[in-house]
DNA sequence: CCGCATACCTTGACAATCTACCTATTCAAT
DNA sequence: ATTGAATAGGTAGATTGTCAAGGTATGCGG
């Protein structure tokens, strides 16, 4: 009956073109960085990580090219210029929305 | 074409029980004070706020009353027990997600 | 050869927000 | 006297992002 939040929404797009932008690297490695860097606190579903790579991909700020890892298949999602971009402005989005929302919950009477 | 986000989604209900949290205070009020405080920065919408101010009501979160106020009648919303203890998790709850957002963020290769 | 971790993906439902509307009252300026 | 802005409440429809749940297939350790 409780919901279930494993991520706040609209942060995916600039964790994953953030964790992209330390290194070339495919799908599934990325939500196992988040999870690992955020120290298990965020979970990233499958459902919401490969439509919101499709969504990168489209918007090209995600290049992707298939490599092989240990005899297997892997999809590599690199930065664009355009995603470098998109990063930095996201990054300073979420500064600026986060303060202000602490600034509230801080907030005295 | 670009995306207009005044929010980030999900963080509205904690924001409207931490303002009501501050006294009791009719919805336009709330908005006015999210504004206020965040200096501009989160801009509630009415078509979020007013059906978010129903969804906690329904949830018992808050409770309403109508008020006179300049001898206009206005909501006046105050937080039920139920409501302080969820403005305690939910705050919990952000401090935890955005703490391992900034962490991703601030991550080195 | 079984099961788990890896690696990719899709579909359908759901929830929150935004845009765009609507009504009505008070008050200040014209 | 009239207009318009600010105040105060609301709804409807569309969009969007995430989640739950399912699917395929491969490599590897036991």
């Amino acid at each position: 009956m409780d919901k279930k939040q494993d991520l706040l929404q609209g942060t995916l797009d600039v964790l994953i073109l953030k964790i992209v932008a330390l290194g070339p690297i495919h799908g599934y490695g990325i939500a196992q960085r988040i999870n690992q860097i955020s120290k298990e606190v965020l979970q990233v579903q499958q459902g919401s990580l490969y439509p919101a790579l499709h969504r990168l991909e489209n918007r090209e700020w995600l290049t992707a090219e298939w490599r092989d890892v240990n005899g297997r298949e892997a999809k590599f999602y690199t930065l664009t210029r355009a995603g470098r971009k998109q990063l930095q402005t996201e990054t300073q989005n979420w500064e600026r929305l986060s303060d202000a929302v602490s600034l509230i919950l801080r907030a005295a009477e």
